[in-house]
Parts: structure tokens; C-alpha cells; sequence
DNA sequence: GCCAACGTTGGC
DNA sequence: GCCAACGTTGGC
């Protein structure tokens, strides 16, 4: 299954990904998403690259799903922000998949043309108030959003 | 287990 | 910087 990913570019960014090829797509910690990340993130998965909190927000790139099962290890990581005191290394909370950069689109395609594309009416990053940082996206919305992207 | 208070997200 | 949405926390 297809999935959305938010990540704010200041933190880290599409070219952040580009440089690096692979990435942990770790600090997620919102059960709903750990679920997602955990339980029904496979090997193969299309993954899309939104920027939030910027100037356009938007979808600006393609990932794959490279490796799943890993715990997050920042749970582990006394000096991270996304220290988790209840986690145990034969139990961990949080987990995190390694996404490998696939490309990044030549223009972003920004939430305005989402919003202004009617098959897209039911993208789950659309709904109303939705701050899932991990969403998924059905094969046909993944074809439409790229077929935006190509067609800048 | 309820629910008010509080914190975070993220578009604008 | 504002604020709506909504997840989490903690007192009871």
C-alpha cells in the first residue's frame, strides 16, 4: 500500500533525504502511525515526501520502503528528543522503517493543487483536522499525485 | 474509566 | 502569532 510521510524541512528535508539516499524514518510518536509504521509498512511500499510548516507545503518527492521491522532507536537514546523512558530493547515502543530516496518531483505539488484536484477528495491528509504524520494513500491517489508532479 | 486541562500540530 | 483540532495526561 502506497503511504504519505510528513516531515517539516527544517528538521528534515527532501534534500536532506537526496543526500543521504536512506534514511530511518524515525522520532514518530503517535500510536495511530506507529501502528501504520509497525503492522503495514512492507518492503516495496511507494512512500510520499510531504514538507509541512513551510512555504508551500506540499508533496515534493518518492521514497520506497527499504527495511521494516527496526525499532526506532531514539526511544534508547537518553540525549534525543524522542527518549521514551518505558521503552525496552526486547520491547520497544516505536519503530521505525528505512526509506530509500527515490526521486524528488521537479516542482513541489502543493497542498492547494490537492485540494483543487476532485479525485482527491478523500486523501487522508485532506480530512479535516487530520495531523497523522503517517497516512495512507490508495494506488489511485499515488497515480494522480504523480501525475501532477510530471506534469511541471 | 471519565473528562478537564494541557500540549502539539500545522495551516493560515 | 493565532487558533482549531485532537492526542495525552492525570486527578478523581
Amino acid at each position: 500500500m502506497p503511504w504519505l510521510v510528513k516531515t517539516e524541512p527544517d528538521v528534515y528535508s527532501i534534500d536532506d533525504f537526496a543526500r543521504d539516499k536512506c534514511t530511518f524514518w524515525d522520532g514518530v510518536r503517535n500510536y495511530q502511525a506507529r501502528n501504520f509504521l509497525r503492522d503495514d509498512f512492507k518492503v516495496g511500499d511507494e512512500v510520499l515526501v510531504y514538507h509541512s510548516n513551510c512555504e508551500p507545503t506540499g508533496v515534493v518527492g518518492l521514497a520506497q520502503v527499504a527495511k521494516v521491522g527496526l525499532p526506532d532507536l531514539s526511544q534508547f537514546d537518553k540525549s534525543s528528543e524522542y527518549y521514551d523512558a518505558k521503552a525496552t530493547q526486547t520491547q520497544p515502543t516505536w519503530f521505525a522503517p528505512q526509506l530509500r530516496f527515490v526521486r524528488r518531483f521537479a516542482a513541489p505539488v502543493t497542498l492547494e493543487q490537492l485540494r483543487a484536484t476532485p479525485k482527491l477528495v478523500k486523501l487522508a491528509i485532506l480530512r479535516r483536522g487530520n495531523r497523522l504524520s503517517v497516512t495512507p494513500v490508495s494506488s489511485a491517489e499515488l497515480q494522480i499525485i504523480l501525475g501532477l508532479a510530471g506534469a511541471k
